[in-house]
Parts: C-alpha cells; structure tokens; sequence
DNA sequence: TCGACTGTCCATTCATATCC
DNA sequence: GGATATGAATGGACAGTCGA
C-alpha cells in the first residue's frame, strides 16, 4: 500500500511523468494530462486520483518485470524511485538490482524492443533514440540503429532556434532566476556562433578577453558589431545578477555564481 | 507569512569515443 | 597515448509554488 501510495505521488510529479506516458500507452489507459503543481494525491481530483491510481496499479502488476520494462523505456533510474522515502524490500531489492544503469551493457534484444517501441508510437529510431532508450547510446547494440552524423544547422533553422529561446524568454516573469539563465544561454549562443569557440574556450574566456575579441578581434562588418552588442548586453543586465565575488573574471558564469562546467554547458544546450 | 514540497540547475564521477 | 569531448547517473542546493 505504501509503493502504491508512492508510485501515484511520482507519476503525478515531473520526474515520473515520462513512467506515466509509457503506463498509459502501453496500457492503453485515455490520456490525460495531470498537472504538476506539487499538490499530493490526496488532494487531487478524483477524476486525476483514478486515473494516477489505474497507472500506479499497472506498473505494479506482474511485478517486476513490468515495472522494470516501463522504467526502462522511461529512462526512469532507481535513485529516482528510491530517494526521499524508505522502500520496504521487496521494491528496493529489484529496483536497485535490475534499474541501476552503472556498468550496464545492453543487449541486441533489448534494442530490437526499443526500436520496435520507437516505432510503434511512432518516433524516430536512430542510434541515439533507441541508445536512450536502453540505457546506452553508445553501446554496441544501439551502435547498429546510428546513422550519419547530424548535419550543421541552416541560417534558417539558426534563426528559429534563436527565435525559440526569445519565446522562452519573454514567457519567464522579468527578473526571475530562469529568465536570467535564458538570457546567459542566449548570450552564450551567440557567442559561440560569432566566433566559432569550443565549448570549452566559451567556459573559461574572461571579461576583458571577450571585449578584447568583440572590439577588435579577427571578425569583421557586422559580425563583430552584433558580438560587442550580445557582450555589452549581457555584461549590463545579465552577469552582475549571477556574479558573487568582484574578483571572478569569467564571463559565463553558472547560477550560483562559478564558472559553468562542460557537463553543464552541455545540458543546457541539449535541452534547447 | 511560513513551512512543506516540487522542480530545476548543475557539480561530481565514471566510462567511452574522438581527435591530434 | 594523452587530451578533450560526450554521455549518463546521481544527488545537493535552492528557487518557485501552494496551502494552512
């Protein structure tokens, strides 16, 4: 009663809703969105209470290989099942022995089923697609669904990934922390496009190299103009929000106020 | 207003791939 | 072969939200 009671709380929260979407498609249960504004299910609409319920009690039936195979195409990890609460054994046990991706080799069955899920509700089934599905993109079973390398964007899709973050942006009340990280991504974007740098160089250039480069750095026309603009910008509305000590001389700086790790960078750009 | 809770951000760690 | 990049898992910190 406790997992069950467990099981609908996550399902209704961010980190379970992908678990909910493969319960309810799998399971055929009418989709129906569930809001997630940290109310607990007790205080939920019966409605939403029966819906949670019915997915909740899927997932646990057949226990566990089809709560596993369900946590499996959500890319639902054990630590989110188990943080914050004490499983009683029998759901920790399983949990932690089949769930915990650390050293896991996926198999080329396991990827004939992600691929075959891909398909069925009809994604894309690419190395990367169906390496995230089983837990690996780079293992030898995904390897055999990758194809070509993904081709440099066009000027046109630039401008509508430029035009998405703008969308972003104005949809965060002004002042708050996720506008401010917005902005610096914005910023950060641009400045990669501008001068061509690594992930890295982007990391660790310091103020004064950046308006160095954009004043009288190797680009030209408007190029160099549109750089000084993003710089002076962003060092005018952005940088002294994140900033915490006088002395950091780093340009992009990460939320509390360090310099962004690659892990982070990285993140921020794969979820754009 | 305040406390409880949720969601987001990102640092750390490890494994592996790619480049020079 | 070393340096660097990429990707995943994990968990802590903290901002945001909501109800009492």
């Amino acid at each position: 009663m406790d997992v069950l009671h467990r099981m609908c709380n996550f399902l209704s929260s961010t980190k379970g809703k992908k678990l909910l979407a493969v319960a309810a498609g799998e399971s055929r249960l009418v989709d129906m969105a569930v809001t997630s504004n940290g109310r607990d299910f007790e205080s939920r609409p019966l409605i939403e209470r029966h819906y949670l319920l019915l997915a909740a009690l899927w997932l646990l039936m057949d226990w566990p290989d089809r709560f596993v195979q369900a946590c499996i195409l959500a890319r639902t990890t054990q630590s989110r099942l188990l943080s914050d609460w004490e499983p009683p054994y029998w759901f920790e046990s399983e949990v932690r022995k089949r769930l915990d991706r650390s050293g896991y080799t996926p198999t080329e069955e396991e990827a004939k089923h992600a691929a075959a899920y891909l398909e069925r509700t009809q994604q894309r089934v690419s190395g990367k697609s169906v390496g995230q599905l089983i837990g690996n993109p780079d293992s030898m079973a995904a390897t055999a669904y990758r194809k070509q390398k993904p081709r440099t964007m066009t000027e046109e899709e630039m401008e509508r990934f430029f035009a998405g973050i703008d969308e972003a942006i104005r949809s965060k009340p002004k002042g708050s922390r996720a506008r401010l990280l917005l902005e610096r991504d914005r910023a950060i974007f641009w400045f990669i496009r501008l001068t061509g740098m690594s992930q890295r160089q982007v990391r660790t250039i310091t103020v004064a190299e950046a308006l160095a480069l954009a004043k009288m750095g190797r680009l030209a026309g408007p190029g160099r103009s549109k750089l000084e603009g993003v710089v002076l910008s962003y060092l005018r509305d952005v940088r002294p929000a994140l900033v915490k000590s006088r002395d950091n001389r780093i340009l992009f700086l990460a939320a509390n106020g360090s310099e962004m790790c690659a892990e982070a960078l990285r993140q921020r750009f794969v979820g754009k």
